[in-house]
DNA sequence: TCTTGACCCTGACATGATGTCAAGCTCCAC
DNA sequence: GTGGAGCTTGACATCATGTCAGGGTCAAGA
């Protein structure tokens, strides 16, 4: 399979594909005489697998070791479980910042006349030193 | 002032004050005869504007549009509200899509053993094809 | 067989906001 | 005048991804 079959099977475009094999996160695809990338079904299991962790948050080097727990036979789901909830608390964190910041824009959007008058509150705020 | 004061005194780390005056967010600092940029309390007041700016999500470009404003005194208090209603709506977009991920995340951690045992319902999602 | 268009290759540059490091100059206090 | 702190520039790194250029390859139709 080219790559860009593998591509629109796996939702990994071309060049994460080409940048994922670089940084060793998939094997060096065999390549054929025409130096063409070559994948196989257990590849394309893998760029799905990368997809799904990618798609929930998971930086790399974390997907990197969840690909290491997932061919691991022998792993314990504890692992497996303290990553994802690690990465949940890491989603709050963010999704926290993130709500403080609109509520901040929405309270302050709110007191703002929005009509041709300069004065306003958001700006105002900006202003504020500190 | 120098900008290791400037950048005390205004959250901006002397990396990013020398960043936002080459891509022009800020005027050249005027230069002493050492070389050193010299601050002045206007600058300074420029500088807390892009901080408080920055802290409640808004991209450069977008403070660059804001710090017009601010100088715009026949502006209207409209274009400050449309764009931190806009800010404020991309902020929720975000938000919702971490909010998502880690609700998925916190679904499978519950349904996850987490302990010795191998199977686990985080990586057979991870593992699923699509 | 030749052509054409779709596909693939690599490498480089860009994003956004920021950190860090290196090599060299300046300033200030002692 | 000396030492250490502060400043200068430039380059490289981050993270995940897009895009572009300049080339080679493949497959189907004329």
């Amino acid at each position: 399979m080219n790559i860009g079959q593998a591509s629109e099977a796996s939702g990994v475009s071309q060049r994460m594909i080409r940048h994922y094999e670089k940084i060793g996160l998939i094997p060096h695809a065999p390549r054929r005489d025409s130096g063409y990338r070559d994948y196989s079904p257990a590849d394309l299991h893998r760029l799905h697998f990368i997809a799904n962790a990618r798609d929930l948050g998971f930086p790399i080097e974390e997907i990197r070791v969840l690909l290491d727990l997932w061919n691991d036979r022998g792993r314990s789901s504890a692992e497996v479980k303290a990553l994802a909830t690690a990465r949940a608390e890491e989603l709050q964190r963010k999704a926290e910042t993130l709500e403080a910041m609109r509520h901040t824009l929405v309270d302050l959007a709110e007191r703002c006349h929005g009509d041709a008058r300069p004065d306003c509150p958001i700006i105002e705020r900006l202003a504020r030193d500190g």
